[in-house]
RNA sequence: UCCCCGGUAGCUCAACUGGCAGAGCGGCUGGCUGUUAACCAGUAGGCUGGAGGUUCGAGUCCUCCCCGGGGAGCCA
């Protein structure tokens, strides 16, 4: 019995009869000269049907509907014509289920909305295939990453009692006849667990139940989050950026042929992260948005347009560091030489793709923790756990998290945030 | 929550100032020994999102509703 070889193999196997498995991609015909294009998740291979092949298989390269699954055998073969450069001569097929309905999603143009009500059956497409192993390689260069430097990987619930950030809407749910949340980060658990465990990061599920509809926004979205023990600001910043050079240097090294396939040059990526990171402070770069023409009032937070102008202005990633304490959250360190701004950093994407890490140094004293829960209008008893944390053995801190999909949407330039993950939760879409 | 755009064949879209409902792709039938979202010929396919209204006449104009898309705010 032949062993089953998967198409990412072909080029060691040139000569060889092999056995795929998989599905009909696409087929075409010249007569007596029949096409098959055949997917197995590591690729895609051209398989050549002629008259020579037995007769069964030769009509059933022709009647094969799209997304039929087969069996195929047959020897490989370098060619120029092929697409991939390898084809197989085929000498049978045999299916394995043919469908008796057309597949809902032809080889051509589809809306967004049709795509999405499929999305069960558009992530099997061409270009999704790609963006999905993308995603894979991301994250498994950040956890290689941070096993390198010792991080260890923890984890932070997802139903919890108390909101991180009061001001953000949560998903509510009932818990036992009590009111609980869907988690919006995993921060304050990471501040626990630091102490612990010295450094560590988690990748996980949060959610946001705001009502946003933009290109930006998943009400489900995937974030990875580190928290190191003993860290301050400056060195949170550099930790930040190694990651994000490291990410995209193995998605560059490691996924080519993925990034190709989005007709997504590797140069450009590797370019704008050549350099270290630009930094500004929160002032130069309200300064830096209305010089661009972007309205912007002074205590602001950044919105969209004001993000893309930094991120036009630069080119490469930008750190926005201090931020007004005010429209910050309660957990972060004032700066020790303005206590109105906020030790922090959020890091602005090239090429508009936003916000992809918010971080900071964490209040350490429990005097300041408690003053600053008050001045945010929240009520100590829920954060009582958070500011235990300060009470024995309190140490300088710092954190933050990187959005996932929009580090997928950025490598993989993608124009969408729901193209980044297999299933995503949109305002209005949660089927399928 | 607010603003903008859209809903016509399975899919993507046309249809002038209100005047016979159209094309491409996909499907089906046939042709072709190197196709690249193949090509060529033929063929079937419609409650124009829903409800009301204006009009001799509505896909087209008006009102309301439903659904989808884009953006704002907020954030990663």
């Amino acid at each position: 019995m032949m062993e089953h070889v998967y198409v990412e193999s072909l080029a060691s196997h040139v000569g060889q009869e092999v056995h795929l498995k998989g599905w009909v991609a696409g087929k075409r015909s010249s007569g007596k000269v029949r096409f098959l294009l055949l997917r197995d998740g590591t690729g895609m291979v051209q398989c050549v049907v002629t008259p020579g092949a037995d007769s069964a298989s030769f009509s059933l390269a022709e009647e094969l509907p799209l997304e039929a699954s087969v069996e195929v055998w047959g020897t490989v073969r370098e060619d120029a014509r092929a697409p991939g450069g390898h084809e197989l001569s085929l000498t049978r097929v045999q299916p394995v289920h043919i469908p008796s309905e057309d597949f809902p999603i032809a080889l051509k143009e589809h809306g967004v909305g049709f795509l999405m009500e499929h999305r069960h059956l558009w992530i099997r497409m061409r270009r999704q295939v790609p963006i999905l192993r993308l995603r894979d390689g991301i994250l498994w260069a950040s956890r290689q990453f941070f096993k390198e430097r010792g991080f260890v990987a923890t984890e932070s619930p997802i139903l919890v009692g108390t909101s991180v950030e009061g001001t953000t809407t949560l998903f509510t749910l009932d818990y036992f006849g009590r009111p609980a949340y869907l988690s919006q980060s995993g921060q304050l658990y990471l501040e626990a667990t630091c102490a612990a465990l010295g450094k560590v990061y988690w990748i996980g599920p949060t959610f946001r139940a705001e009502k946003s509809k933009t290109r930006r926004h998943l009400t489900e979205f995937w974030m990875l989050e580190a928290e190191v023990a003993f860290l301050e600001h400056e060195g949170n910043l550099v930790l930040q950026e190694d990651l994000v050079r490291y990410i995209v240097e193995y998605a560059a090294s490691e996924h080519a042929a993925d990034l190709e396939a989005l007709e997504r040059d590797p140069r450009v990526l590797l370019d704008q992260v050549s350099e270290p990171f630009a930094r500004v402070t929160y002032a130069e770069a309200v300064q830096l948005v209305r010089e661009a023409g972007v309205e912007m009032e002074e205590g602001d937070d950044l919105g969209a347009p004001a993000e893309d102008a930094i991120s036009k202005h630069f080119g490469r990633p930008v750190f926005v560091e201090r931020f007004p304490a005010q429209i910050k959250p309660f957990y972060m360190k004032r700066a020790p030489d303005n206590p109105h701004q906020a030790l922090c950093a959020d890091l602005i994407g090239p090429e508009g793709y936003g916000e992809l890490i918010g971080g900071s140094q964490r209040v350490d004293s429990e005097e300041e923790l408690e003053r600053q829960l008050r001045e945010a209008g929240l009520p100590l008893e829920p954060y009582k756990w958070y500011v235990d944390l300060r009470k024995w053995g309190s140490v300088p801190h710092s954190g933050f998290g990187l959005g996932v999909e929009r580090t997928v949407a950025w490598i993989c330039g993608l124009a969408h945030l729901r193209e980044a993950i297999p299933f995503p939760r949109m305002l209005d879409r949660i089927d399928p």
